[in-house]
DNA sequence: ATTATCTATAGATCTATAGATAATGC
DNA sequence: ATTATCTATAGATCTATAGATAATGC
């Protein structure tokens, strides 16, 4: 039984984690208490000493998987000749398709942040605004000045692509579906 | 109470559109049985004469969504006076975005579904295939045997935009959302 | 006689709470 | 003394089933 403050924290710090990477996995309702704490090395009966209710851990769960969900992307935005094809091809590979519970929330939690509480969907909005930003200082066809547009549009683009990709199940038209989105955005703005 | 077959077969279509819309609205897993049945005007007890198991009914009522959801743009297709541009108008309009319930089932069911088992990804894959289809119809700059890829691109922004406008907060970003994709394939393929 | 629906409930699961236990930290 | 976690359970909700009821259809 852990019981300092600091091993506290880390507990908290352990539950969120796991409901970030578990709700992009298996939708925000698609595990429930019990088994998140378990996943987190814990008994369930703890877990309102860390949160007020289930859905005050959403909250914090969707703000955290929205942060680590873009962690790639910003390793992209970081390095000063990281390319607007390079953002694409990373966010439409295989291995992002396939790895839910670590990709990218504003493609996974998308849905379930529609049907969700204000504060999730303000996170949710803040995050889109940042990798509207984020593209926008990729592209490289429009003048600076006329680039939010176009970023929103390959946002949307992004998105739809790899939601359309794990959602189909036939591994020919997905991957099509992710190759043509490529092709198209990295032909108009790379 | 209704007894006869044709009475069953009314109540069975009753609850498989009930359900279709109400998926659409709250998410695969947000409405149960006793409120479907409830909704369809009966109690939770027969449902069973009616279906296997509530998996048996997600994936009738997924297989139906898919289908009403297009409605709009079929009726779109079957014009010949059609345009790229009406369907792209029609599909990011606000009326659409606050119209689950109604609306296209790739978007809404998109993540949902990704997560379902065969039979209902089975189905979206078909119609996923049914959009590509008509939108390589409507397409108008692009040589006909060389829509495929941009019509599937063109769905990836549609599906994206306007489930990001829906997760959102933020009116004014939303509507800039919906509002930058359609300017961005108007002006690319309209 | 058959069957579509209803009432009632079993059994599982989920969120939330109560009280016990064992470690921390004044 | 305080508190982080554990065991145990209350109460709500959900899927599924059993048996009763009342209408259909041979």
């Amino acid at each position: 039984m852990g019981h300092s403050k600091v091993e506290k924290a880390q507990s908290h710090e352990r539950i969120v984690r796991i409901a970030a990477e578990r709700f992009r996995e298996l939708g925000i309702e698609g595990i429930g208490v019990a088994d998140l704490m378990q996943g987190a090395g814990l008994t369930h009966g703890g877990f309102y000493r860390h949160f007020d209710s289930r859905d005050d851990l959403v909250a914090q769960a969707v703000e955290r998987a929205l942060r680590e969900g873009s962690r790639i992307a910003d390793a992209i935005a970081a390095n000063p000749k990281a390319t607007f094809g390079a953002l694409v091809d990373a966010y439409l590979s295989l291995t992002h398709r396939d790895n839910l519970a670590a990709g990218c929330a504003v493609s996974s939690l998308a849905n379930d942040v529609a049907r969700s509480d204000p504060r999730s969907r303000a996170a949710y909005s803040r995050q889109v605004n940042r990798y509207a930003d984020l593209l926008a200082r990729l592209i490289e066809r429009v003048p600076a000045k006329q680039r939010r547009g176009p970023a929103l549009a390959a946002l949307a683009t992004l998105v739809g692509a790899i939601s359309l990709a794990r959602a189909v199940n036939d591994e020919r038209l997905s991957r099509e579906i992710l190759k043509s989105a490529a092709k198209e955005l990295k032909s108009r703005l790379g």
